[in-house]
DNA sequence: CTATAATGTTAGGCGGTGGAACAAATTCCT
DNA sequence: AGGAATTTGTTCCACCGCCTAACATTATAG
């Protein structure tokens, strides 16, 4: 027996199966295109008539499309059938500590244009000058398509439902309805989200994986801070307030050094890449210092990584501890929620081949079971 | 747009609606009752005509039945409707590290007739003693109504959907097919469950509530060792392998007391019965000699609990360090997933008066944001 | 040129929702 | 006391979407 919300449900109406089966209908061709109304018929195990119907709905929609007719061994040539993404366009924002990009791309994921700015911590005039790029973005290519709808990611707290920023520490955001102000600016449909948990969402929907759906998997982005987006059963885990997943402040040592959060010892205050890079200099790492000691030295993570590969000693043994304490963290993940994959991104991911050894070895030397031992971890670049 | 897993969905069928406003009107009138059926159809807005027909065959079923007519302030009584508890039996096995306990009940929870016996450690000489048991219980009470089927609680790593209980070390088991064997010696559908699981899944359709659903949220059980419930947007969390939740072994001190699972300074060594008791006894914690410590003391957590009423400093502050270290692990659980309460179940809930002002100071020390900082923890008791 | 095999379409039965009319039971008002 | 008003519960039928089966279409094999 499944538990209802007896207060917020949605009743099943008799439009309710059509719905249903256009969805799976929708998600086969989306993974399986091209593809044949037969073949459709043959996955879903559903009668041929009811396919030729409702394709024939989808396609007056402009949902799908018919392609060509392929060689058969024998009968009729099956017609296949596509997702139309060309002519379908949106607006996609990152939104970063210290650039913005803008791009226009098709429903294929193809970019037509893209642009960055440096980010405009007022809210106010970012979304002034966001309106101002997505309108001309839109009609220098109007030629290209109608757009459907605008996208933007944001570093922090996001309640998805409403597309207000609850709380950004990176941009000094708080209860900032970025959403709605989109919305009214550019006119189109707006939608907000975490940064990591729309990286989670891209991993699940567009990851190409041997035939095995992800349902259960982390996403952990090493940055300046770090971020993760958990999916669990299928679904994103927002938690109460939209506040979930902050295993960037899990603590691996009680005396360990200070954090943002006001912690000591969590994750974040040894792998970011602002540790690892004060790691580097040889100085001890403080939330207060670190980002004017990493400005002053001028060096970037992509710096150490460099000097690691040409044999520098010392950023070799910084990204080796940067290793091992991410192993550590990434073991409480896999104990804790047991996810089937683990993907790692951000620039520290480029140095992949030199970190993987190391955070094998302390996962196995610290996961639970067999079979935890052997969680797959893969940089998200591969 | 829903993923839908493309290799393994459910069709929408034609009587696919009846089977999902069937489901809501049973919880409807579960959480309700007694409820009219004017009542359902607006609560569902539905057409009244059609819950006149679905009760029509839920009465018939025998999932509901009619009770008497009520006063109404004008116009023809309503007639109430309740679901049907009483001559529906179940029967619901714990097997715990020492005891095991048979219950013979009826679907309102309340108890008919209970059981307890050692527990064997050997699963066909369990599942024997179970079937005894359960049949002379089952003729015992025929008269008490038909008994639908039996609920198996175990701790450790269980698959729900097969039955097989795959790894508990407090029992000494590895892939014991329980469920199978316990089906085919009782004859009825059976299921098995891992223990703070069950305890979740109990909070959230029992648990009583000021009408807010309980869709994320965890239960911690705290005994011979620290077991977790985890639910998320509403479902069970069990990872990849069934081996999900095992917030026990979250690292609180890398140079901490060695634990079981072979790692240092996990939750478990600081707060388990077994390390408070040691503690107690002003012994340093090993998993080796831990339990042969306790036996030959002859001490349990409730006399430690007892002994702390009594004003034994000693007691006072051993339980006051469990308290601490328990906060670091609450606080680890609600910085990464959120819940929106957490439950603390066993013994130690008896002494929730002492422990919970150090729980919550040590919570709202560790706390990410100011609503994590007020997350509700409650006693299972309560 | 016919048999075979495959794809795709069309037609009609069937189940379930949705809406409205109606029956039943009770109180309020004159 | 009797009709109006109100609320509960039932019955009936149109409409929508599924489902089966027959059929049209288009190819290859012999």
């Amino acid at each position: 027996m499944r538990k209802i919300n007896t207060r917020s449900f949605v009743r099943a109406t008799r439009a309710t199966p059509r719905e249903v089966n256009r969805q799976i209908l929708l998600n086969l061709v989306r993974e399986h295109e091209p593809i044949s109304r037969a073949d459709i018929a043959r996955r879903m195990e559903i009668a041929p008539g009811m396919v030729t119907s409702m394709v024939f709905e989808l396609i007056a929609e402009g949902a799908l499309y018919e392609g060509a007719t392929i060689d058969a061994p024998r009968g009729r040539r099956p017609q296949m059938l596509f997702v139309r993404t060309r002519g379908r366009l949106a607006i996609s924002i990152d939104v970063r500590f210290r650039r913005t990009y803008v791009m226009l791309g098709d429903f294929s994921g193809r970019a037509i244009a893209l642009e960055a700015f440096d980010t405009l911590d007022d809210p106010t005039a970012l979304v002034a000058e966001l309106k101002r790029r997505a309108e001309s973005l839109l009609s220098h290519h109007s030629d290209a398509g109608r757009c459907e709808g605008v996208g933007v990611v944001v570093p922090g707290m996001v309640d998805s439902v409403t597309g207000r920023v609850l709380n950004s520490p990176h941009l000094g955001w708080r209860n900032v309805d970025l959403g709605v102000a989109l919305k009214e600016a550019i006119g189109l449909p707006t939608y907000v989200e975490n940064a990591p948990i729309a990286c989670a969402l891209a991993q699940m929907w567009l990851g190409k994986r041997d035939g095995t759906e992800l349902t259960d998997f982390v996403y952990v982005n090493v940055s300046d801070g770090v971020g993760t987006g958990v999916v669990v059963n299928g679904q994103v885990l927002r938690g109460r307030r939209n506040t979930a997943g902050e295993f960037g402040h899990v603590p691996l040592d009680p005396d360990g050094p200070d954090c943002h959060c006001g912690g000591k010892g969590c994750l974040e205050a040894y792998v970011s890449d602002l540790a690892t890079i004060v790691r580097y200099l040889g100085e001890p790492f403080s939330p207060k210092t670190a980002r004017a000691v990493v400005q002053a030295s001028g060096l970037t993570i992509a710096d150490v990584i460099a000097r690691a590969r040409a044999r520098d000693q010392r950023a070799v043994t910084a990204l080796e501890e940067t290793a091992r304490h991410l192993g550590s963290g990434l073991a409480v993940i896999i104990n804790t929620l047991s996810p089937s994959l683990i993907c790692v991104g951000g620039e520290i991911s480029e140095a992949w081949d030199m970190l993987e050894p190391i955070i094998r070895r302390t996962i196995v030397a610290r996961a639970l079971t067999d079979n935890a031992a052997v969680t797959p971890v893969i940089p998200e670049m591969a």
